[in-house]
DNA sequence: TGATATGTTATCTT
DNA sequence: CAAGATAACATATC
């Protein structure tokens, strides 16, 4: 579930609660979920937590390493002091179940007494700790996050006009553009009028410019409404910060429902073994 | 029981 | 070789 804007969100959070901790032990419950050299970050204080596209940055005060965090489909980090719990990811029980749960892979110990619990459901997310060198150097290969500068018209013309596939398949893949995933990807597609299935390269300037402000716009908006929360919302309560954006979908989940805009019933259908949902009266 | 699931990547197949 | 399509990862829910 993860995509930028709730990335952006588990961001903001921990930041605002990790600096200056330091962590006493981490447990690791599942090698799968964590790699690297732990010991180049015991007992050092957390310095800033920060975000590139979907990828958690935890820095640290007089180390060379850095931990990043990908929380891949079901993933979640839950932050837990005597007063609050603090979570973002997949929503799923551990949200306001007993920790740590079934799912919980990885626990960090800070020296306050405070933890925080790295919950996958399904095992593909990670904990890795790298050199910060080495991690900055891999940076600068990756594409840039759809909300920099960087994205602008001339960049998404490139890319699209690169490319023969779905136009939502091209808005998608990390390796061109760093931060959307499925359901934005949805939305801003829906925003600016045009069928998910489209050919890149077909799209006109005007088309490509809708697109890429629509991005942006959906993008932001998941930012404010702190991220989504998408289906599953039963199992989140007051204790669980879940997100807000899902009540703003526009096509996303909303099959055999009426686009808004015209009234057309929501389709949904399946590009690249992924869902995709649009209105046939006004995305072409 | 079978289909489906929000992300990424390895491995085919053109 | 490269672009594109598809399977795979591991688990739970409808």
């Amino acid at each position: 579930m993860p995509e930028l804007p709730e990335v952006e969100t588990i961001k903001r959070q921990l930041d605002k609660e990790l600096v200056g901790k330091k962590i006493k032990l981490i447990n690791v419950l599942r090698d799968k979920s964590f790699s690297g050299d732990m010991s180049d970050v015991l007992g050092r204080a957390i310095r800033r937590v920060s975000r590139r596209a979907k990828v958690v940055e935890v820095e640290f005060a007089k180390s060379e390493s850095v931990v990043i965090i990908h929380l891949k489909m079901t993933g979640q980090l839950v932050y837990v002091d005597d007063k609050k719990r603090l979570v973002g990811g997949h929503p799923a029980i551990d949200w306001v179940g007993r920790l740590p749960s079934s799912h919980t892979r990885v626990i960090w110990e800070f020296d306050d007494g405070s933890k925080l619990y790295f919950n996958d459901m399904r095992v593909f997310g990670w904990m890795r700790v790298v050199k910060r060198d080495w991690y900055e150097e891999e940076k600068k290969r990756k594409a840039p996050d759809v909300i920099d500068k960087e994205f602008d018209f001339d960049y998404l013309k490139s890319v699209l006009k690169k490319s023969g596939r779905a136009v939502k398949l091209v808005l998608t893949d990390q390796e061109k553009i760093g931060g959307v995933g499925n359901i934005y990807a949805n939305d801003a597609l829906y925003l600016s009028k045009i069928y998910p299935g489209r050919k890149a390269n077909s799209l006109t300037d005007i088309e490509i410019e809708h697109l890429r402000k629509a991005v942006v716009e959906v993008i932001n908006k998941g930012i404010k409404y702190g991220g989504s929360s998408a289906a599953d919302e039963k199992f989140v309560n007051t204790l669980g910060q879940k997100g807000r954006y899902q009540e703003h979908f526009l096509v996303y989940e909303r099959s055999g429902k009426e686009c808004s805009r015209d009234g057309g019933l929501i389709k949904k259908i399946r590009i690249g073994g992924r869902s995709a949902f649009y209105c046939p009266e006004c995305q072409k």
